[in-house]
DNA sequence: CACGCACCATACGATACCGTATGGCGTTCC
DNA sequence: GGAACGCCATACGGTATCGTATGGTGCGTG
């Protein structure tokens, strides 16, 4: 607390009138993580009807990529929070089961029986999740066509 | 220190005879960490000649299955280390490198052209990993069939 | 036996961190 | 003007942690 308020330039005065304790900051920090997760998976997985496929190929192509490296140290933090703190877990839970929801409601829309689109939308999640927390660069000559080979094997 | 000290029952006179400082105990970790990874997936993705499928399905298997759960906290736990350690992040490249090197050995015996074989395990690779750290047991009806679904999929 | 050495315990200084107590400053409202 | 209140700063107690200094104990070796 004291190393992040000296961080943004206040004091330790001012950031318990703010908030009762650690724990509420934390809270506060949860809460705020698991809203951006679901309005951003929400936003990513629109789709008009007949865009189904392009939305998924869309999502992941998003998510894995170099573009979501800002989030990923956070994500993983949250991740690893959860395996200790109970709140964490619940909050890891709910935006888990948010962003499989967005994704399998696209594959049933593309047609797919829901058995086979919550498999897909398993996969595709575990995969672009797994994804995100390798560095691939070195051992790949092309990234960007892997990935997309990928996607398609994934998304149909 | 002190509380693993106090909690592996020798006090921190002893614990400082053993290892110069905090972080050569780190360094160790690590170390032993990464042989002991690179040991199971070589040992994991052992196959002879003519079984490398069922070897892939099972190492897909292992991996993904709760069998796992005990290491997955260490996994985690490195992972969001190496994102400030550079030693840490070293060797999870390492670890990243050598396990995508037996499930690509796997895949090109199996008759894959190099560029698929290497797409094939990093998709096999994230698709894991990522699988181990999400609880999906809630929003899956039947996670067997489910797992061996996508390992189908996978693997071929 | 005396000595060295591997190994472990205790005591201490220094620092960092959590939370509280208390006071200052400006604004608003009577 | 002054009382009340929102907001912030400083000072402090208590505790945890890192690393060091120093001394003890058992054991092999000359």
């Amino acid at each position: 607390m004291e190393t992040l308020a000296k961080r943004l330039q206040v004091t330790k005065g001012s950031f318990y009138w703010h908030f009762r304790d650690r724990r509420d900051l934390l809270d506060a920090v949860l809460d705020e993580w698991k809203l951006g997760r679901i309005a951003d998976i929400k936003k990513q997985t629109a789709a008009r009807p007949g865009e189904e496929l392009a939305a998924l190929r869309h999502t992941i192509e998003v998510y894995s990529a170099s573009r979501n490296r800002k989030g990923l140290p956070i994500e993983l933090a949250v991740r690893e929070w959860a395996l200790r703190d109970a709140r964490a877990a619940e909050v890891v839970e709910e935006v888990d089961a948010e962003r499989l929801a967005c994704a399998t409601r696209l594959f049933v829309n593309l047609g797919l029986e829901d058995g086979e689109a919550a498999a897909r939308s398993v996969m595709l999640y575990a995969y672009v999740f797994g994804y995100s927390l390798m560095r691939c660069d070195r051992f790949l000559k092309d990234t960007e066509s892997t990935r997309a080979w990928i996607a398609r094997r994934i998304a149909g």
